[in-house]
DNA sequence: AGAATGAGCAAACAGTCGTTTACCGAGTGA
DNA sequence: TCACTCGGTAAACGACTGTTTGCTCATTCT
């Protein structure tokens, strides 16, 4: 037995946190292909060499900050499933959602939004990978309404990743705002909720039966 | 007299776009922040120095791409303008320019998908300008359309908003999907096509008559 | 024709970078 | 208790960075 075990593996992720912290702490003011190794460690308070101990390189550090942003996304998402209400309060619900959100783990969705369309190609595969995920999980939501009892796989699909891409620009316009511009802000979150509204319309009329199907042009 | 004046002008501007090609380039596997001088020129096949007679810095070289970028997009939006048909008409004009530009153009929309969530203050207000611009001349054509002859400055806004942010998803996925994928290609265009089939159907029936005005929550 | 301009170059500057090496010492397992 | 595992350190490495300086020489202006 050890005299008190488990204090090295404590001791380990306790410094790796840092340097994770450290990093989003330097990436809310500039992306990742421009951040250092050394830059790191030193907003960390640790020798670089130390580094090696936790990650390859930056590079998976990046990785490894994609799976902690979206660990605390996916909490957001349980917020707005919880229980389904009229349309009008579920926008609401899912706006404010977002916006508290954006506040509290501003670092987060400031690097999502950032690398998502990045040039680390790991970061970005991985982002897309989470983001695919969420994705699903939405379309799992969404199918059982009644509403959209009648739209196939495709259909759905397309409406949820409507619906993550406005997530994701709402909370990239929200950070652009900056975080003490309440103006600005609701600017944007009504923004948001006219666009879901508008959304919802749609839904509500989607596929137009007054209109005759589309002449497919797959084979021409 | 000069003997044949602007010789120096124009071999001046020649380097000067062989630099923002370079750049541009190069900005296809990395994003600004992580450009450096020295890859430019070397690139461009130019003295390092030499980057001075041209721009102050990468950042301004970054805002000129901005602005040079904008300009091919703007002809862009001319050959969807030229004629208004039947909404799948136009809904299927829209996509074949935008795919067709992300084709021809395919560093111009790279750089302004990456770069405008990017980490360069400077480039990313450029983008953030020239966006709205765009957005500004989409409404002024979407105004006097008779279907949203009702619609106020903030509603139109707002959609216009959400056009220019869809279109840019879409660039930006099929850039993801990459040159050679015809199939991917496929998948991305009819995608866009449905969610801006699904926003005409919203159009049409929004804000939505049977139901009754939301309740305003501006002054609680 | 002669003087002035200015784009481009080679060389050198002080810094910073990522990575490797050898080593220390506190937690650990028998 | 004793050997050992392993997170953290200091120092040094070569490579590369942005920027400055003084220069050349074709184009331009008078």
């Amino acid at each position: 037995m050890a005299h008190t075990p488990g204090i090295r593996a404590a001791r380990k992720q306790q410094t790796r946190q840092a340097l994770l912290d450290a990093a989003l702490r330097l990436l809310e003011q500039q992306s990742l292909s421009s951040l250092g190794l050394r830059e790191v460690t030193r907003e960390a308070g640790i020798a670089p060499a130390a580094f090696y101990r936790h990650f390859l390189d930056v590079v998976h550090l990046g990785v490894a900050l994609v799976h902690e942003s979206f660990g605390s996304l996916h909490a957001m998402i349980g917020a707005v499933r919880t229980e389904a209400a009229g349309s009008d309060e579920v926008i609401d619900r899912t706006v404010d959602v977002i916006a508290t959100h954006v506040r509290e783990r501003r670092g987060h969705f400031q690097f999502i939004a950032r690398e998502r369309h990045g040039g680390v190609a790991p970061v970005r595969a991985a982002i897309a990978e989470e983001l695919d995920a969420f994705t699903r999980d939405l379309v799992g939501d969404l199918a059982p309404l009644p509403e959209l009892s009648e739209w196939n796989d495709d259909d759905l699909r397309m409406l949820g990743e409507l619906y993550v891409n406005l997530a994701l620009l709402t909370a990239s316009a929200l950070l652009d705002a900056g975080p003490d511009d309440a103006a600005a802000e609701r600017r944007v979150t009504e923004t948001a909720r006219r666009q879901l509204s508008l959304i919802a319309a749609g839904r509500r009329h989607w596929p137009d039966p007054t209109r005759p199907p589309r002449p497919r042009r797959e084979t021409p």
